[in-house]
DNA sequence: CTGAAAGCGCTTACAG
DNA sequence: CTGAAAGCGCTTACAG
């Protein structure tokens, strides 16, 4: 049980009597050595229970073999109100990054304002991972100077044709047509959309597009009085339902641009008097856990996060590797509950 | 715009005329480096978009300067799943490292078999902190080999007098107690416990002893028939109402050792055509984000995250620089809302 | 207050 | 297939 005078390369290869090098290769699998000698220096190394220094080894081959994930926090000091939706990216994503043999680093966006300096420059990462719901508008000349810098990163968002780097996102568009292409079949015609439908928010404003293209092809005219703001949160959403009916708008569904919305969404809704689905129908975006629970279950979209977070490593990796890389969307997937009214199967 | 090449404590001597020790000095505020030297290194460093290379520093101080966060994963290959408590604790404890200029490293303990080595071993971190419910009984003796190797560790869990290593917990019998003496309050008498009640699961052991003071206190028996075990997820909730029901028990009100297996308790319960809150209370524990979202919004007592996460780091960097640590206990809170029928203020 | 030098523990040309 | 040597970029005694 030692736990000092912590074992080196060179007391491998003392005891397995060959040069430090050979060590060195040996526990890299190196093909170069003798089968008989790596077998040997691994048993070795396995029963003094040796571990290759990080740093030493990061130092020499300058990688660090770490990825950093920075999370775009909401503009909330509480934790708790962390979006849900980013803690099964950030499981999928601590597993895709074991599975390919990095570490990942998590830290805010907003602690540093110099991600390239402070991950790639200071040797603690590889390569950056951004998540998180943000401004984009702001956000885009940050993009544009990690480009400039040659920073490696990959982003969750929206997938837009002139973007600065590498983007990963949910098919938001056909999410947001699949939704309301549900209300129309359940005979929905006044829909409201309750979230950003600009190109800050482009992924909201992709939800906002689908919602668009499926009245149109309905028939249906968007009427502008029914769009309302609102950021990625359950009071966001709470104040746009009661912002929608102290205007005297008169709606029968209400599309949340994400769950978090949509709950607060059916609370306001519920408060006032009106009832979910009967009067009128919600649905959200996301999937995130707590959909499924509440009352009435919430119909939305799920993002596939195991995917995602595959994609979104896998591709941060073939960057690294100088391999050819391209933004990628994945498949948005209806989840059909109770708050639009029509019968779970 | 360099991206390559990058600048060296040497590249920053030369320019600013001073030797490479003293710019590395000066770099670190060291108050052996005259101001104005110091001044004039900095900025130099500020304009050459400088940082120190992590792994040289560290290869040659010996220190990391990162944490390891290791998570428990439930049984579970779904990400979504993983309790949203933790969620909470990974914001409050990301923000706490950041805060002490520590770097968080974060994995699942199930991906590595020998903590000590991975970690401190490679000198990937300084020290550990383990995070999760698991089976304790299987838990110890991996706390208790940390403990033999040296390890730098600290644990969120349940806070027990002759345990390994350094826990961090919450006062789980005082919610426990609380939580029942409200149900007491408000007239119910059978109360069933809904979680396991073994040493298995001091956490939910604790709550449970808190359950039963608070019934002898009011001269109620405890009854061995309401208890069952759950471990922390809806569906267990559900599947634990469900069998209590079949087996004929009659109860009204039911305490769930976690908001997870609560949110499944109320679900089941609806299910069978009970009124929650007027025929069975239900409370639970943790007050995760949905909790409050619940239809009806649950009752339950709230552990401080954020002052968990910056307990946890403290105490670990404690241990660090062998300062005197020990365990400890955070306050639970009892949040009371409309599941137990008392209504809110 | 400052500098020259050693050395942290590896990986990787280079030579054989 | 193996070894001797250089060197990654720092920090830190040591000497002045």
């Amino acid at each position: 049980m030692r736990n000092k005078g912590k074992a080196t390369s060179f007391d491998i290869a003392h005891r397995a009597g060959v040069s430090q090098s050979t060590v060195s290769r040996a526990l890299r699998g190196s093909p170069l050595v003798n089968k008989e000698t790596r077998d040997r220096i691994q048993a070795i190394a396995r029963e003094l229970n040796y571990k290759v220094d990080k740093n030493a080894s990061n130092l020499r081959s300058q990688h660090s073999g770490t990825l950093a994930l920075l999370l775009f926090e909401d503009p909330t000091p509480d934790d708790s109100l962390i979006n849900p939706f980013f803690l099964s990216m950030l499981g999928s994503i601590t597993r895709a990054c074991a599975q390919a043999g990095y570490d990942l680093l998590v830290s805010f966006q907003q602690l540093s304002d110099d991600w390239h300096a402070d991950y790639e420059d200071s040797n603690k990462a590889d390569g950056i991972i951004l998540l998180g719901y943000g401004d984009y508008v702001a956000y885009q000349s940050k993009l544009e100077q990690l480009v400039a810098q040659g920073t490696h990163f990959v982003r969750w968002g929206a997938v837009l044709p002139e973007q600065p780097g590498l983007s990963i996102g949910c098919d938001n568009f056909q999410g947001g047509r699949d939704l309301v292409e549900h209300l129309l079949a359940l005979s929905r015609r006044r829909v409201a959309f309750l979230g950003h439908a600009s190109n800050h928010y482009p992924e909201f404003f992709e939800r906002y597009q689908g919602y668009c293209a499926a009245l149109a092809a309905a028939g249906l005219k968007v009427d502008p009085a029914l769009q309302l703001d609102a950021i990625t949160t359950e009071q966001a959403g709470y104040e746009a339902v009661c912002a929608l009916l102290d205007a005297g708008q008169s709606f029968d569904a209400v599309f949340s641009a994400s769950d978090l919305i949509a709950l607060g969404a059916m609370r306001a809704l519920t408060d006032r008097g009106f009832k979910v689905p009967e009067q009128v129908a919600v649905v959200g975006f996301d999937d995130i856990h707590m959909a499924a629970f509440a009352t009435p279950p919430l119909t939305t979209v799920r993002q596939n996060t195991k995917r995602a977070g595959e994609l979104l490593v896998q591709s941060l990796l073939r960057t690294l590797h100088n391999l050819p890389v391209q933004s990628a969307k994945i498949p948005a997937e209806l989840v059909i509950r109770r708050s639009c009214g029509q019968a779970v199967p």
